[in-house]
DNA sequence: TGTCGCAGCGCG
DNA sequence: AAAGCGCGCTGCGACA
């Protein structure tokens, strides 16, 4: 059965422009299509929709991209939560619908959307329209609109980027990923075996702590083993364990790493996610309270370094990679409208430009400072060095102090374009009220205080988290767009059919860092432009502020090579 | 047999 | 040198 489909048109302030027409997902595709090639560059539609991951790759698979969306379901849990729109109708709504996780809503929703589902009477509490109108009211009574606008046409760029990142996915070399797992581990065994070098490296701990029965991936049996050797400690994380000397630590370690390889992207991982020669993670943009974005499955944001090797262009292709360097002290500076601090980062590392400055010795030491305050750090030499930071950049200080003080009370802090830290949860309220009861003991004092200061670093952090996610996303937007009109008007060497065959498109999203991949020809031309969609967020986000945001582009076939 | 919390470790 | 934010995944081991 096909679904049908009620598009209808809207201005700026969701009045209906026309009554709607109907479309079967087939002629709404050749719609859209149609729609997308006629306005290249101006007046393109937003498509307003439920849901993009639900819906977008059904147009993908059918060859169709957009240049914009609406998101509903990601702009009203924004919405929702901000403290720029708290007064509107949709924030005092009862949660519904619309408010539950995308895997909690029901199966009917994901029959697919373009405007309007005129199934909506299998899904009754799916009301699109109104929705939509819900969010422009709380948009347009906003305190401040032009922030919060923005903010929703990030996010749902975001979600056309994280769907077609998806559908294109990440070159991946089987061949070369296998190679590396052989020269760790041994010829590939079956599942639940230990390959060869793992076994080697058992038998020789085993030895060495003279245990002839220990398991090396059992925590309890392991503690208790090298408790027994006569070794002082309490637990095997690596650090810990880096600390004592003994001889089983160096095999120990060593078997920590390729046991972490195998069971994490060893051969079932390659079997499982790698599919015709590319990685398809799935994002989830806004998957994080802060806003950045998680994924499922593959764990594509923690790829290791080890097995990056295998990410691998295609032949006649390279990649572009770039990241933002030191992003969130630069988010942090602008937020603040810390001119020192900006002024330390202009055009230089901005590590390098505070100890240039004479705050601290090292760049060690002004990198370990500056994520103290961004953390909230109290001890260790982050601790000792914070002052020193203070006294120089008091107003970026300033400003993650008042953002821990106002965590600390209980309240909301509210990121650069407006996404809102959730309220702390019930049982944090009951601890505080419960160390001012007067029964209160000096237990419920301290706990009542430690969980104060925990929720403090959270939105001591969020403030620059969130913010820096939210610049991620303009930049990656930006950079999106500007990849398409650059393969407007290149000529680009195809390698077979698929959206994405012909031209550069980005494949690889991680927080501060994106990779393109490119025909070669055109590597240049992506590198110029991914720089200059930096410069163009940090405009969006923080207008004339004097800030740099400056990138480490590298230019390889191997994503290995980069940095 | 399945679920769940925890430890440990990968990423920013 | 190793504590201070945000995540996801795996394996172990306790429990039903």
């Amino acid at each position: 059965m096909a679904p049908a489909l009620l598009l209808r048109s809207f201005d700026d302030g969701g009045v209906a422009l026309e009554p709607g027409r109907r479309f079967t997902l087939a002629t709404f595709l050749a719609f859209v299509r149609d729609h997308e090639l006629s306005h290249r560059g101006q007046d393109a539609a937003r498509w307003v929709w439920d849901d993009t991951a639900s819906f977008y790759p059904k147009l993908l698979a059918a060859d169709v991209r957009v240049q914009r969306c609406h998101d509903l379901r990601l702009c009203h849990a924004i919405l929702r939560n901000s403290a720029l729109t708290g007064a509107s109708l949709l924030a005092s709504t009862d949660r519904g619908f619309w408010d539950a996780a995308p895997e909690q809503q029901p199966t009917a929703r994901h029959r697919g959307t373009a405007l309007f589902d005129l199934e909506a009477e299998q899904a009754p509490e799916s009301d699109s329209e109104p929705e939509f109108r819900r969010q422009l009211a709380a948009v347009n009574s906003s305190a401040e609109p032009r922030r919060i606008r923005l903010l929703l046409a990030a996010e749902s760029a975001g979600a056309l980027i994280a769907a077609e990142m998806r559908f294109a996915g990440l070159p991946w070399n089987t061949a070369a990923h296998e190679q590396l797992l052989t020269r760790e581990l041994g010829a590939r065994v079956p599942s639940g075996v230990r390959p060869e070098r793992l076994e080697q490296l058992a038998a020789t701990i085993r030895v060495l702590l003279d245990d002839r029965t220990l398991n090396p991936d059992s925590q309890q049996d392991l503690l208790k083993a090298l408790q027994n050797a006569g070794l002082p400690i309490t637990s095997t994380q690596q650090w810990h364990l880096k600390e004592v000397e003994h001889p089983v630590i160096a095999p120990l370690l060593q078997y920590r790493k390729l046991s972490r390889l195998l069971s994490a992207n060893g051969w079932s991982w390659l079997d499982a996610w790698i599919v015709d020669g590319r990685f398809h993670a799935e994002y989830l943009p806004g998957g994080v309270v802060t806003g950045r974005w998680a994924a499922r499955g593959g764990g594509a944001l923690q790829l290791p370094k080890q097995v990056r090797a295998a990410v691998i262009a295609d032949p006649g292709w390279t990649f572009v990679v770039a990241d933002a360097a030191q992003l969130e002290p630069r988010i942090l500076a602008a937020l603040s409208g810390d001119l020192a601090m900006a002024q330390a980062g202009h055009e230089t590392d901005l590590y390098a430009g505070i100890v240039a400055s004479g705050v601290v010795e090292t760049r060690a030491h002004a990198k370990v400072a500056m994520l103290g305050a961004m953390y909230g750090a109290t001890t260790g030499e982050s601790g000792r060095l914070l002052p020193r930071l203070a006294r120089a950049y008091p107003r970026a200080l300033g400003l993650t102090e008042a953002a821990a003080r106002t965590g600390e009370r209980g309240d909301v802090v509210t990121t650069r374009l407006g996404r809102s830290s959730p309220r702390p949860p019930d049982a944090w309220l009951a601890a505080q009220a419960q160390a001012y009861a007067a029964s209160a003991s000096h237990v419920d004092e301290r706990r009542a205080r430690s969980q104060a200061r925990d929720w403090g670093r959270f939105t001591r952090n969020f403030v620059v988290q969130g913010s820096a996610a939210e610049w991620a996303l303009c930049w990656m937007a930006e950079i999106r767009t500007q990849l398409w009109k650059l393969e407007g008007s290149a000529s680009v060497a195809g390698r077979g059919p698929g959206l994405f065959a012909a031209a550069p498109h980005l494949v690889f999203f991680l927080h501060d860092e994106v990779i393109v991949h490119t025909p070669l020809a055109l590597a240049e031309q992506v590198a110029a432009l991914v720089a200059r969609a930096a410069t163009a967020a940090g405009k969006l986000l923080f207008g004339d502020f004097p800030v740099d945001f400056p990138l480490t582009v590298a230019t390889v076939e191997n994503y290995a090579d980069a940095k």
